[in-house]
DNA sequence: GATTAGTACTGTATCTGATCAACTACTCAA
DNA sequence: TTGAGTAGTTGATCAGATACAGTACTAATC
């Protein structure tokens, strides 16, 4: 039934979901050498095989938050070229709250995909008696 | 050093982590037979094993949208007896959005996953030449 | 050389959802 | 009758994500 309807993993992709991990993702990102803003948003882009992306405006956002807390440091790149390119490089406090972040996520995840898996376990479909 | 700052799993875990899965947590639980409100609270604190909880008040804000939406429908239980009890049972609708909001759970878990394991495989510390 | 597209960064305004901090109201036990 | 626990509600506030708009430079095209 309703098979007429498609229902693509990226259509029902929420970029909000991600709300709470932008700073954990970037520093991941940063972890393996510095980048440059732009470079950070095309990196996510891409790994995500363009079918997410956080949008620019968030990520610029996430810089300013970051380096306001001192878990990134920036500076500009050669502007003498033209075209102006702020690096971000990673402090050893966003190595200590990216390790954090992580072990907060992987809790999360965890949560979730219980309080889902159990409710979503076959067997349990249809017990509509068990409450009135 | 810092070793006196113990950071447990559960101090890690900030539970606006959860922030857009908390409707989909509570039709999770609904799945599973009508439920009043409070007892969903127990149920997901539990759930967790007292870990973590959702708020009173975030969950009954979440009813309130939900019904708003029809995703779940709301019926007093026997006020007679005094103790109030407010159940919601899931509609037809509210189990359409659960089944696509499990699949967006599902793309953004992995997502998250795969963008932060990437940065944390080891070996691929300090490849700054693999990617420029 | 004017236009257009792409790169790169910034700021303002707004929206949503989570949370705090109260509050009402009932039951039951000490 | 006081307090704890259950049960539900509201208003205010906060943070993060996003829309929207803008600046500025480069390179390709006509």
């Amino acid at each position: 039934m309703q098979q007429d309807e498609v229902q693509p993993a990226d259509d029902a992709f929420s970029a909000d979901l991600l709300r709470g991990h932008t700073d954990t993702i970037v520093l991941a990102t940063l972890r393996r050498g510095d980048r440059y803003g732009f470079e950070i948003y095309k990196t996510i882009r891409d790994a995500t095989g363009g079918a997410h992306e956080i949008k620019e405006a968030t990520l610029y956002a996430t810089y300013r938050r970051l380096t306001k807390d001192g878990l990134v440091e920036a500076y500009w790149g050669d502007e003498s070229q033209g075209g102006r390119r702020k690096y971000y490089r990673i402090t050893d406090a966003g190595r200590a709250v990216y390790r954090r972040n992580v072990a907060a996520w992987v809790a999360t995840r965890d949560v979730v995909d219980a309080l889902l898996s159990t409710a979503a376990r076959p067997g349990a479909s249809t017990d509509k008696d068990s409450d009135r």
